[in-house]
DNA sequence: TTAAAAATATACCAATCGGTATATTTAATA
DNA sequence: TATTAAATATACCGATTGGTATATTTTTAA
């Protein structure tokens, strides 16, 4: 069994992620994360070395559950293909999926982090750099594969998924209306057709 | 001439306008924006009634710098399609335009506010509301002058512009990387035809 | 079961927060 | 130019910020 101190540590992640993801690096105050984990300041900085570190445990815990979601969609497709179809697919309930976490990690700490938190900023670049990269594989296996086309652009196809899903879910949250994700399903399904296949 | 009064009200606004779009609301402190301007508490608060009503007119004021630039391109353009096009073409030189004001205010108050700043908020959807509505209005105009085809979805096409834009600004924003940018005009222009005509 | 170590709670720190009452300066006007 | 009204500066308020030193409690392991 894990420590109590792990537990603890774990505890305290898990409970301040969503409302790191809510109001953000300087909307949540450290009497914010006391009130919410039940825990005291000690406790806190016992775990943690200050604020920006819980903070980046957060983000990183959040980020974990939203691919981790995504991952297991990914992986139960077979085909390159199927699997890009079922990444699609995943932002179509992404909606519900996410109001306990408060909308994207990447969307709100991108936003949050711009112009205030450099260290949160750069691993928010990095996490987009590496699933983006991680897109591109899947695609040049299709192209192997002979599921795409052979001149297919898989970077290319890869961020305009990429952004065109951010948007997405910037819109749905922001109008809390699920259509614009639904929408874009609508429109990487097409983009699928046209830059892949 | 403007009395005194009113130029430093402008002034006040003008100065404070993208030190709260690149920081937030909460981010930006009354602080910050006495060193901003130069000037006193006594003078701020004498122009405004407290921090919101402040950063609620820093919000209109950057909308109205950025709805400004969109409008003058659109109306030059005469027809329904030729509104569109510049409307898309626009955003090729969106970042560079963007810098200064710190991004999208639409996009950077959505998430700032949302979970944290209701009346911001509200007026962060009114704003998207009316965008939205001024696009159907040129498509449906488009239809009537056959410009565009008689069954195409004017609401379904302004959403759609909508959200793949605002990923994009997203994107090229926190990756500093305008190419997200250029990559929707591309598939914007698709859309049009795909949709429209 | 007890001693040592680790984790948590308590009580505090200086700095900063948004905001205000009042004094002073500046601008408008007669 | 003098008077008055408006605008700005100064000095302060209590509350809250992130963070810490130390006391207390709890866990671990002998």
């Amino acid at each position: 069994m894990a420590s109590k101190a792990e537990r603890t540590t774990q505890f305290i992640i898990e409970t301040v992620a969503p409302v790191f993801n809510k109001h953000g690096y300087i909307g949540t105050s450290m009497s914010d994360i006391v009130a919410a984990t039940g825990l005291t300041k000690g406790a806190i900085y016992g775990n943690f070395k200050n604020k920006e570190d819980l903070a980046l445990a957060a983000f990183n815990h959040n980020l974990k559950q939203v691919m981790g979601a995504i991952a297991r969609k990914i992986e139960a497709a077979t085909t390159p293909l199927e699997k890009i179809k079922a990444l699609i697919d995943f932002y179509r309930s992404y909606h519900e999926f996410t109001i306990p976490f408060g909308g994207c990690p990447i969307l709100n700490v991108g936003i949050d982090a711009n112009h205030q938190n450099p260290p949160l900023m750069e691993r928010v670049m990095e996490v987009i750099q590496k699933l983006q990269a991680s897109i591109v594989l899947i695609v040049e296996a299709g192209i192997k594969n002979k599921d795409f086309r052979a001149d297919a652009d898989a970077k290319g196809f890869a961020r305009k998924l990429f952004s065109i899903t951010e948007g997405a879910i910037f819109m749905t949250m922001t109008m809390n209306n699920s259509r614009y994700l639904l929408d874009a399903t609508d429109v990487l399904e097409q983009m699928l057709i046209s830059d892949l296949l």
